[in-house]
DNA sequence: GTTGAGCGTT
């Protein structure tokens, strides 16, 4: 089981695309996912990535951490625990 | 524009 990583200040144009290839970077991305409004459908600006070891999730929270993407401040660090269940 | 979602299931 390794890291899960919260990043967050991206563009609503980003896609997962653009996070894997960001973040493959720092090390191998085990995972990517970005979060939207299940209702609207619209971006909600952030996403969760895991990568293959901690090490490398430490690595890319360093590196990618304070970066800027497409104009926006990205927001980097480790991920808290997701909610139950949402409605 | 900041910490998902899934529910006879991953």
């Amino acid at each position: 089981m390794s890291k899960r990583i919260y990043v967050g200040g991206l563009p609503y144009s980003a896609t997962e695309r653009d996070v894997e290839a960001l973040f493959s970077s720092a090390g191998t991305v085990k995972e990517v996912t970005l979060v939207s409004d299940r209702y609207t459908g619209q971006a909600k600006g952030f996403g969760f990535v895991e990568m293959s070891t901690d090490a490398e999730a430490d690595a890319a929270i360093n590196m990618l951490n304070g970066t800027t993407m497409g104009g926006r401040t990205l927001t980097v660090n480790e991920a808290r625990p997701r909610p139950a269940r949402r409605y």
